[in-house]
DNA sequence: AACTATTTATAAGA
DNA sequence: TTCTTATAAATAGTT
């Protein structure tokens, strides 16, 4: 169809090339616009040019992604479900792994353990039992934590006392210390005011858990002043 | 093109329509594959006729995927990107959930409990004990339903001996009280069998949790044979 | 981008 | 569906 006749091969030219694209990629999307029209065909046409440029035409009945969606349940072929079904293994893998924490967590709290046999469940218990090991070490290492800051200030409030009640008399050596330290402690002092804080709402909202070992002597402490009239007002000095 | 000239709308006549139909669609991709050899073009047509069949072409050089993904790059549009994200959301979503059982989990079991305030570490505390006593609580049921199941034997075994020592010389008695409980026994002899030999297997790999309960006296059971001497008897009797 | 000689596609009929 | 054929449409080469 036209001048002459021409082999359907690589047109050599590009001039040529280039201007044959054109006429043709508009017959060909005018025969789609047509065949669509004529026949109530769906139609889906992309076109790209040597050169990268990009024509499209899809029937307005339908739009790409449902032909698309049509084409792979009749071709049998896979554009993106292959990468689809790799994220929903990785869902499934990890559900799994979900399911299984759960079961594990639920074990140790002591539900769904009518299934468990006898070996199973002193397995549970023994996990349980090494988990309060360590909670209650923690909590010890924390109390004892405190008790040393507390021990902190009580030497420093001693110290303090004993230059007013002039045992130290040698003002250079009270505030070397005094200034060396200070500031350090004063710092130490808000986060230990902090800290307090929380524990005694801890308390106030959970108080069995500590009461049982304050009474069993496990974790108890209490401030041990030099003086022993001088609880409060150390006390006093740490929270505030 | 034709014996006549034809408006491009619909064609009434099913029969043309279907006919024109599958002349237009070999023109179209007869088209479609010259204007990928003459000008080195990339093609991809997917046709559907009305019927629901599906043809199609994609040029050699590229595969329907990489001409789609091309698409979308260049059109902007998403295909399968939208899926494709709402999977990757609920992966995120399920992983967080997992993090935080991890955590949990790890936190019972006595691990990265650090950071935990002690306000934290006493509700966990709180919630190992509480598992605990439930497991414990469930070891005690499996261990006296056992003891139950012993018991019986017991008493059948006993009225076998005293049946054979002249004491119950009733025979229809006898006969009837065993064919009548016998069948249960038997297939309940078989569980216990079974129950006792994985309690031993359990012992032997962790004993220490029910050796010292063992001790505590909290669960430890014995059958207590109304012939003294008869124990050992009525255990093979059980186990075998 | 237009023109036009020629090829190609296809509508209608068989 | 396929073949035939008259005719419309597409387009290769030219301007």
């Amino acid at each position: 169809m036209g001048r002459g006749k021409i082999e359907i091969k690589r047109i050599e030219n590009a001039n040529n090339r280039v201007v044959t694209f054109s006429k043709r990629r508009n017959g060909l999307v005018k025969k789609a616009k047509e065949i669509t029209v004529l026949c109530d065909a769906k139609v889906a046409l992309i076109i790209f040019a040597s050169n990268g440029k990009m024509t499209d035409y899809c029937c307005p009945s339908m739009d790409l992604g449902a032909m698309l969606d049509q084409y792979q349940k009749l071709s049998g072929k896979k554009l993106w479900d292959a990468k689809h079904e790799n994220l929903s293994n990785e869902i499934d893998r990890i559900k799994k792994e979900n399911d299984s924490l759960q079961l594990e967590l639920r074990h140790l709290k002591g539900e769904d353990i009518q299934s468990l046999n006898l070996k199973n469940l002193m397995a549970v218990e023994h996990a349980i039992e090494h988990g309060l090991d360590k909670v209650r070490d923690h909590q010890s290492e924390i109390i004892m934590t405190k008790r040393r800051a507390v021990s902190i200030y009580n030497n420093l409030y001693c110290l303090l006392l004993s230059f007013q009640d002039g045992i130290c008399n040698n003002v250079h050596h009270f505030f070397f210390f005094f200034f060396f330290t200070g500031k350090m402690i004063v710092e130490e002092n808000r986060q230990l005011h902090f800290q307090l804080q929380q524990q005694e709402m801890a308390i106030a909202s959970n108080a069995r858990g500590l009461m049982m070992r304050y009474h069993d002597g496990q974790f108890g402490y209490r401030v041990q002043p030099i003086q022993p009239n001088l609880q409060e007002k150390i006390m006093s000095l740490v929270i505030d």
